[in-house]
DNA sequence: TGATATATTGATATTGATTATCATTATCTG
DNA sequence: CAGATAATGATAATCAATATCAATATATCA
């Protein structure tokens, strides 16, 4: 089975915290390391489903909370207002590009845009602590 | 009485849309513009009853969304999902500083990083028309 | 000016996403 | 294995935003 080390640091993170192993937890954990990127809930839900029909709603809301604080992926909360869930584990920094006519999603990303935000942010006396950065266009496909 | 370019874009949308001015909009029109930036759907319906007790929030949700469509404000969604309106008319293009402990929204702006924005997008053949560019972090005070 | 068509309003219901509640069940620890 | 308690799933509650609808206000034209 794959994915060892992002099920070893759900697995710490579940100790560390005094919470317990469950049988739910470990089937959605492996449906969201095998599925594609940017999953809304109710998509990983549809997934997991599919692997154990029992498992209800709440309890992948409930868990995917503790896959953001264990650092295993991030939201992501695009202008639409529905939330995504991306890998983060073994996964760079990036930002995204969004298409607004197809929805494609692009990570992209730009040291110098990085280093620049740095600056400015230092120059009005903040520390950043993280960024959002999302480029709203359309991509080459839908233009023609 | 101020704000008169704002008035007329406002009159010249609704008119153009065939809608109807009303002693309503009016208010809200004129309260919105008096206040400061970054208002909250709640916060202008409170400043709003001050002058007009019987306007409810619909009326501010409607009332906005046409702000938003003649140009004057836009929609600015952070990560604490609040949605706020800031002025749009008369103010240049901006990003924000988000201090994460005492919520200080800082307005900045860098030609540089918007140039590298518009030439990471057209590198994977992406068109802008519009970007989101938030940085958190914690500011000068919240640091001392 | 007055009648008519229709846009607007405010109250309320509804939606959709997310969170809270709670009785039942499962997991861990000794 | 037993006891303590965390997790689950169903459902209710919440919250922002939108839709509905009868009553009212506004614009237009005769």
């Amino acid at each position: 089975m794959a994915h060892q080390k992002e099920k070893a640091i759900f697995h710490d993170y579940i100790h560390s915290k005094n919470l317990r192993h469950s049988e739910q937890r470990m089937q959605i954990l492996d449906v969201f390391l095998k599925a594609e990127r940017h999953l809304t809930v109710e998509e990983l839900h549809k997934l997991v489903q599919k692997k154990n029909p029992s498992i209800g709603m709440a309890t992948v809301y409930r868990t995917l909370k503790l896959f953001v604080d264990s650092g295993l992926c991030r939201e992501l909360k695009l202008n639409d207002g529905i939330t995504r869930y991306e890998h983060l584990y073994g996964h760079e920094h990036h930002d995204h590009l969004v298409c607004t006519q197809c929805g494609a999603l692009v990570e992209v990303c730009d040291a110098e845009i990085e280093r620049l935000q740095e600056k400015l942010a230092r120059s009005h006396g903040f520390k950043i602590q993280s960024h959002k950065l999302e480029l709203y266009g359309t991509c080459k496909k839908c233009r023609h």
